[in-house]
DNA sequence: ACGCCACCATACACAAGTGTATGTTGATAT
DNA sequence: ATATCAACATACACTTGTGTATGGTGGCGT
């Protein structure tokens, strides 16, 4: 049957702990950090604990990871659009603005990042993650604003309604009826 | 001494009933719907398993009792805030952003609220609550801000900013530095 | 004075999760 | 071909939590 589970198959550095942590994610979007459990997280990966104990120390080890993870992927995602400084700022701004928040895809996004928001609530090293992006958020948004004539104090405040309103979109029961978020781009960018 | 325990002090038609769901939203608060544990709950209110269980069902009933709990609360707030109809709508919005957000009390309150929209990505009455809730905050910031003369999809868009500043004003986490959050009235409210 | 009943404790069976110690396998290098 | 080691399985002891069944106790009405 096929190659059945790639056990070793030549290119593997330390895939499978990838696998884990994605695996966890899954979990945690579901039900917080308090559910990224060893055992159901093995269930699901269809392996034993034993092969969690290899790739971590214990559980603890494993939020630690998730942690560190979501610090870059959430980095990464802000310093690759800095990068590519390819549209004006209003237009890159309508752009984010614009991105989807209804697919599978972006609501496990919202959900992990909640998940963590309450996580840090409790948790110091969650609490200093969260901190992290928000201000390299808050601060990349800020500089657009800037880029587009703002003064400094503006463009900050501007800049906290903006990244208020992707998260509202992102945490906000609306119903279709009272779903402004799409109107909201002349209020916020074009003035 | 003093009165000791008070099991049967005259006037307590349920006020225990009460106390668990309180001590429900201390746990809420803490670690998400999953850390609400009838175990850990007796041990903080120093009983034991044997109360919960006469008082609830089972720790499903609980959960129940606190989404009903919390959308009594939620809706009495928006409710007397209708009611009091004391000064004009602009002032009110500034009241309503110039409530604390840093107290052990908002704070509080603010982590369980977020508890119950990570819970709602995966319970159906969850969602229902927060969704009602979502709905009757909008219509009521979007009234206030009829009343200042803006026409209803101007006013919805506002309300949706309004509240989306109010949530992240919650949920960022910023240092003083970044926080233009008290600068913001003028901004929304007077244009 | 006494029984009723709200309220809580105790005890039990069971399930689920954690961590550790150790066995097993399959791929890779030499 | 065989030793090696990454990667996982198995078995065990332990902890924590759930639900139930049943026993105890102190106010309260009559």
């Amino acid at each position: 049957m096929s190659t059945a589970s790639p056990r070793r198959t030549a290119a593997s550095p330390s895939l499978d702990t990838a696998a884990w942590i994605d695996a966890a994610f899954e979990m945690l979007a579901e039900g917080g950090i308090d559910a990224v459990r060893v055992d159901p997280l093995a269930k699901r990966l269809g392996v034993t604990r034993g092969s969690f104990y290899w790739h971590f120390k214990d559980r603890e080890a494993l939020h630690q990871a998730m942690l560190k993870e979501w610090r870059k992927r959430a980095s990464y995602q802000i310093g690759s659009r800095i990068e590519s400084r390819t549209s004006a700022p209003d237009e890159r701004l309508k752009q984010t603005l614009a991105l989807p928040n209804s697919t599978p895809r972006s609501k496990r996004a919202a959900a992990i990042e909640l998940a963590i928001r309450l996580w840090a609530q409790r948790d110091a090293n969650a609490a200093k993650a969260v901190q992290h992006i928000d201000r390299v958020r808050l601060k990349y948004y800020a500089q657009l604003f800037g880029e587009m004539g703002l003064a400094q104090p503006e463009a900050r405040k501007r800049a906290f309604m903006f990244y208020a309103t992707l998260l509202a979109r992102a945490y906000v029961i609306t119903d279709a009826d009272t779903d402004v978020s799409a109107d909201l781009a002349a209020l916020l960018v074009d003035p």
